[in-house]
DNA sequence: TAATCTGTTGCAAACGTTTGCCGACAGGAG
DNA sequence: CTCCTGTCGGCAAACGTTTGCAACAGATTA
């Protein structure tokens, strides 16, 4: 049914071998041959069969992209980066989706591990050690999680964390509340540590609420809590939760940024759709996407490469306001400094 | 390096043929045995080399699913159920993204051909003639658009459209705007047609602006051209289009419903973070995608499956009020009865 | 007792490629 | 005319499976 090799062999009177000369090493085969069998190929609808290619050469010209959620919009635009970068450099993508649970996260490795030259680990769930088994099964580049030995891009959300705490701070904030992420997450650690640090050195006060399942559901749920902590300014862990909870205060009559400032991470699409529009911590997604990529296909040539990190920007919109106490604008550097080292 | 049948064969002191029986027909071989081969397989972490079981099967056990945009919230529902439903039935899923673009789309279906068993083709911008010549290739099935003759699964949305159209019109408007989607797409055709005869029965009038790139800014960018027309309530292709625009209305201090009424379509997770809650015909893309997934891995049992039509419902929230003129109630049947022949 | 059947296993070909090796041939140098 | 060198293309093995066929043993039937 499919045509083969051998078709295009027989077609154009030379053997198998040229013919997969032509197509993998052109230059060992005389220029009009060439020609010749690129017409015959051109002609018949010939498509190299990757799958028996991969069998022989060991590469499969595929790699696997596993993520929490794919309906978490912090996702698509990392998968969009990714597939279309693979896709340039000629690889096709097998996109997975674990529904958070690390336990789907192993079998899916191991599952697609024969079938592609390497995977992408977006946020995973897992611990260090099940990743540390997996990565002898295949080549793995971890996004948003530092494992050490493991090559991994992660976006610098605590340098964002510090900065949209700095930026609350200067505002005249002094309580603020942290809306915690997923249990698991390095991302969620990092955030908390990061603004806890920050929140310290300034003397402000700084509650954590959660851990909670990074949807807007949990931000919408967090409003009471949130304004029973008395807490002047929020920091979510992503913009979902950042965005239930600001329409949930607004529904509540809670004016923001007037009474409550809130801030959120990732810079969705939606941040910006949403009134007031919501200050937060852009993430690079996209360029995480295709700088993992790029070190998961270079891994064969050298050892596992490095680990990268991006920088995160703080974006200021609407929905972050003056608080009750003196802008501590000349704290700023000096908390800065203090936090830095 | 990695283990094969031959490993587990030697260690267990079988020939590899019994091995390979043990995986693909337990019940050719007598359960001591297999489960000794079981054992030394687990021990030995064999795990079976898809590829090339492909080879000679034929069967690959991989889907391929091609969108027009992987960053459109539309998608990453029908995506994520998609998978998750293929997964359960051990296929892996290909996901790859046009950018809108026919020509990267024919291009992305001869590439994957190889390597899956079917592809899941979502709103399509190609030809009907196109498709017609990849439906020899390899078994498609899409979502989305309807081709004679070719397996299909699709959301009514003239139905919803007409429904939609409805509730604008009992509500007393008879100015509408379609805010129209892509060039190119079928359910663009769909909902144009349905809006106009349903406008049209009603001596409504119905005005169309477009086509647009179905992204929020066009939405944005189009609220001059709305409020220029004089028309009392907009009809947009998509949420994205319609919140865009909603957004970009407020902004000039055009009150949504009060002055205007703004209808979209999908029900995507945004329309309801939204103020004013968006009215918007809901699209069960989770259910399309696990419909379209199960015709295209029964394909290969009978002949290619028939075309599924899955309902649309309209969902009333806030972005929609009374218009200029008298509620059309008893109208409403009537035209629906005209519509409906 | 011979013939037949059933259940279990081994053998080997096949799937569509790639690739190391070798031979054929041409042209240039001696 | 011989030898050498280099280019081109054929041969065949290999990749990890599946599967039709045959072999064999033991059980069943006539």
């Amino acid at each position: 049914m499919a045509v083969t090799i051998r078709d295009v062999a027989r077609a154009s009177g030379v053997h198998i071998s040229t013919v997969s000369r032509t197509f993998s090493a052109p230059h060992l085969v005389n220029p009009e041959t060439r020609s010749r069998v690129l017409a015959t190929a051109e002609q018949l609808g010939y498509r190299p069969n990757r799958a028996a290619r991969a069998l022989i050469t060991g590469r499969t010209h595929n790699i696997g992209l596993i993520v929490a959620d794919i309906a978490n919009p912090f996702f698509p635009p990392l998968i969009k980066a990714a597939e279309t970068h693979a896709r340039r450099r000629d690889y096709h993508v097998f996109v997975a989706d674990t529904d958070e649970d690390p336990i789907v996260e192993a079998e899916l490795v191991q599952a697609l591990a024969k079938q592609v030259d390497g995977i992408l680990l977006c946020s995973p769930r897992m611990s260090d050690d099940q990743i540390e088994l997996l990565r002898r099964e295949v080549p793995l580049v971890v996004i948003n999680r530092l494992i050490t030995g493991l090559p991994a891009v992660v976006m610098d959300v605590g340098q964002g964390a510090r900065e949209a705490v700095l930026h609350l701070l200067g505002l005249g904030h002094r309580h603020l509340v942290y809306l915690a992420g997923p249990r698991g997450s390095w991302t969620n650690r990092e955030i908390r540590r990061a603004a806890g640090a920050t929140a310290r050195a300034a003397g402000a006060e700084l509650t954590v609420l959660g851990p909670n399942q990074p949807v807007e559901e949990t931000g919408a749920a967090a409003a009471e809590a949130v304004l029973g902590t008395g807490a002047t300014a929020v920091f979510a862990y992503n913009d979902l939760m950042a965005i239930g909870l600001l329409q949930s205060l607004q529904d509540r009559g809670v004016d923001v940024p007037g009474q409550v400032s809130v801030v959120g991470i990732d810079d969705i699409a939606y941040s910006v759709l949403v009134r007031p529009r919501l200050t937060t911590v852009a993430n690079p997604t996209a360029a995480a996407g295709r700088t993992a990529v790029d070190m998961l296909l270079q891994h064969g040539d050298d050892g596992p490469a490095g680990q990268v990190t991006l920088r995160t920007d703080l974006i200021i919109r609407n929905s972050t306001g003056p608080g009750p106490y003196a802008p501590a604008v000349a704290l700023n550097a000096e908390v800065a400094a203090h936090v830095k080292e």
